[in-house]
DNA sequence: CGGTTTTGACCTGCGC
DNA sequence: GCGCAGGTCAAAACCG
């Protein structure tokens, strides 16, 4: 009771509560008399107990029995005074220790105190730091870009003041530092927002900010249009995407339309690449649960599933073409609904983004005006990259994939084509690579007349793009991507800081390339540029970037790429950052801080206005060619210059899945049907 | 033992 | 309605 009313001094404290709690229960413990209203019964079954004892004395002397009653309850007055003694000492004794345990308890709140209170000052200075980087750059380059703005989508979160942090219980201080984590994680997402305004249609996308690309596809906004009926499960299970934009929108708008379209049911992309491995190495883990003979083609298809989540409505077919049995051929359909390995997400960008070409291509079609071929009309999405394709019917270059690779009505299919092996693709572009376009939408039958063919091989390149035997893409040559070269070593870079240091050095790079160019270039004509790029770097650069399309081209690439190689980077999902961030979640990220440039930017294309193909490396090799890619001729056009990013198409080698190749299988498929 | 591959059967869409 | 081809299912076999 004493005990009770003391311990009472302490009510707020929870630890001290828990002290007193067990302090009474050593009380009810011990037998003693001293614990009120529920302690009654304890001590009554003590005194019980007590009381019980005298009948085995009455087996001896029934006559005492009155005395001995009366010396037991003597006895048990003495037992109580004994106990109470003892009571007594093991309170004061729980009285020091939970003086001291008090003490220690205060010492550890006000460490804590000032631990939290640092680490808020810290992370304040951070992000003041970070946002003025930020909102430096971005102003930057958003001031004179009417063509083009670029930002990194680093999400300025808005910021707790200190008083409201302070209005924060100390019960919600983890909770809140859990929080601050996240928010943390979420301001460093990533994202590559670029806003393409055209001065005709006046159509102006918003900024997009994906946190990821996992999460521009699990909000079923990717580009890909789902399966019918099993891509609905991964759109919904998208959740935390919370990025949605008007950008977005217009994708998703248009890959709407595409499901309103009966005869347009699923997107493909076909991925066609020399191959000594049985299977393409994308990232992903596939399961078979197929095989096939298909028309036309002796070598069995097989079918497989994405198996990194269970209900992951991917699926590809691997075929070996029938006339190169070393071509493989590689057809993804459907969307990831989880996050992606960083390989695999670059891979699935790269044909999230040609199938996005794909559909935007045919259902703006709808809309365009024949002659209009400056607007924007086809719209992507790649990382959060808008993309705006002018729509050049006229100049588009038709490629007609292998027949035999060509797709039912119902499937749109786009065909990147890593091979030079078909000869139409070098018929019009001396010098520079290129990513042929078409499609075969069945709407579209004059425009795309049959399958989408995005070509990365070169007219002259000697080495066409190829899986060697460990699944990396080879041609690939390294002098030309310096820039990029160090983004790939800021992205295997797990500083933060070190990577935004970094990335200035990276803009810088590519700033001193594309000036390089344009001097040698431009050596005869106005050397204004040159001039004003030796007076004043950033009003040069941005003059660069509102004048030449071609270097908003390989800005927008570097952005892309190397955010894009990062997507994961700040995603709210665990596991993206598992994967995309320091290489841990799983073997396919264990190389990731390996990388090697041609997983980071194997192909990386730009979308001429002018030529209406996609450049790439004139190396042949993977990486991006921005720097190296021809001149538009028409700057009128270019305004609307559409850019064509694939960060990167990481076959990188993984042969955790490998399966049989169905090439290799030959003619020995079973399947009769 | 769990995951993957194989493979015959079955389903579905499309053209005739 | 029928046949064909593409695509999927699921039990058995296989594998590490």
């Amino acid at each position: 009771m004493e005990f009770a009313a003391r311990s009472g001094d302490d009510g707020g404290d929870s630890p001290l509560k828990e002290e007193k709690k067990r302090s009474d229960e050593y009380t009810d413990d011990d037998g003693g008399s001293h614990g009120d209203h529920h302690d009654h019964a304890p001590s009554n079954k003590q005194d019980t107990i007590i009381v019980k004892e005298p009948p085995h004395m009455n087996k001896t002397d029934n006559n005492t029995e009155k005395s001995m009653a009366e010396e037991a309850s003597g006895t048990s007055a003495l037992l109580a005074a004994k106990k109470e003694e003892v009571i007594d000492k093991q309170l004061e004794s729980t009285k020091a220790e939970m003086g001291e345990v008090r003490e220690e308890n205060e010492r550890l709140k006000m460490s804590l105190n000032k631990i939290m209170s640092e680490y808020r000052m810290l992370q304040m200075q951070f992000h003041n730091i970070v946002n003025n980087k930020h909102e430096d750059n971005q102003e930057t380059i958003m001031e004179e870009a009417d063509l083009v703005s670029l930002s990194l989508g680093r999400v300025p979160v808005p910021r707790r003041s200190n008083e409201e942090d302070k209005k924060v219980s100390d019960s919600n201080k983890s909770k809140k530092e859990d929080e601050d984590d996240e928010e943390l994680n979420e301001e460093l997402a990533l994202g590559l927002d670029c806003k393409f305004e055209t001065s005709k249609s006046g159509s102006t996308t918003e900024a997009t900010n994906f946190p990821n690309n996992s999460n521009k596809e699990e909000g079923g906004e990717s580009t890909w249009p789902p399966p019918a009926s099993k891509a609905r499960e991964g759109g919904g299970s998208g959740g935390g995407g919370g990025a949605a934009s008007a950008s977005a929108s217009v994708v998703e708008d248009e890959v709407s339309q595409q499901n309103n379209n009966p005869a347009a049911k699923k997107a493909r992309v076909c991925v066609r690449a020399r191959c000594d491995t049985p299977t393409m190495n994308d990232g992903c883990q596939w399961r078979k649960y197929g095989q096939k003979i298909s028309k036309g083609n002796p070598c069995p298809r097989a079918y497989y599933r994405c198996t990194v989540a269970p209900s992951c409505p991917v699926r590809k077919q691997v075929q070996r073409c029938a006339e190169d049995m070393s071509i493989l051929i590689t057809t993804y359909e459907g969307n990831h609904n989880h996050p992606l390995p960083l390989t695999a997400t670059a891979m699935a960008s790269t044909t999230s983004a040609a199938a996005s070409m794909l559909l935007s291509g045919s259902s703006t079609s709808h809309t365009m005006a024949p002659t209009n071929t400056a607007t924007a009309a086809a719209a992507g999405n790649l990382h959060g990259l808008n993309l705006y394709l002018p729509d050049g019917s006229k100049s588009r270059q038709i490629y007609v994939s292998n027949p035999a690779l060509s797709s039912t009505p119902s499937h749109p299919t786009i065909t990147l084509d890593l091979t030079s092996s078909n000869p139409n693709l070098n018929n019009n572009n001396s010098s520079s690579p290129f990513v042929r376009f078409s499609s075969n939408y069945p709407n579209q039958p004059i425009r795309y007349p049959s399958s989408t063919s995005l070509s990365f091989s070169t007219s002259n390149d000697p080495n066409p793009l190829s899986w060697s035997n460990n699944g990396f893409l080879s041609s690939y040559n390294s002098t030309h991507h310096q820039p990029f070269n160090r983004s790939i070593n800021m992205l295997s870079n797990n500083n933060l800081n070190f990577e935004r240091q970094q990335q200035q050095q990276t803009m810088e790079n590519f700033y001193q390339s594309f000036m390089q160019r344009n001097n040698s270039k431009n050596a005869s004509s106005s050397s204004s540029s040159s001039s004003s790029s030796s007076s004043d770097p950033i009003a040069a650069a941005t003059k660069a970037i509102t004048a030449d399309p071609s270097f908003q081209s390989a800005l927008a690439a570097a952005l892309s790429s190397f955010i894009g190689g990062g997507s994961g980077i700040g995603s709210t999902h665990h596991q993206g950052n598992n994967y995309n961030q320091v290489g841990g979640g799983g073997g396919d990220g264990e190389n990731s801080n390996k990388m090697k440039f041609s997983e980071l930017f194997p192909v990386s294309s730009t979308l001429a206005s002018s030529s209406k193909v996609i450049n790439n490396s004139n190396n042949g090799g993977c990486g991006s060619s921005f720097l190296n890619k021809t001149q538009p001729t028409k700057t009128t056009q270019n305004n609307g210059s559409f850019m064509f990013l694939p960060p990167s198409l990481p076959f990188s080698s993984s042969p955790k899945s490998a399966s049989a190749s169905p090439g290799d299988n030959g003619g020995d498929d079973h399947r009769s049907s």
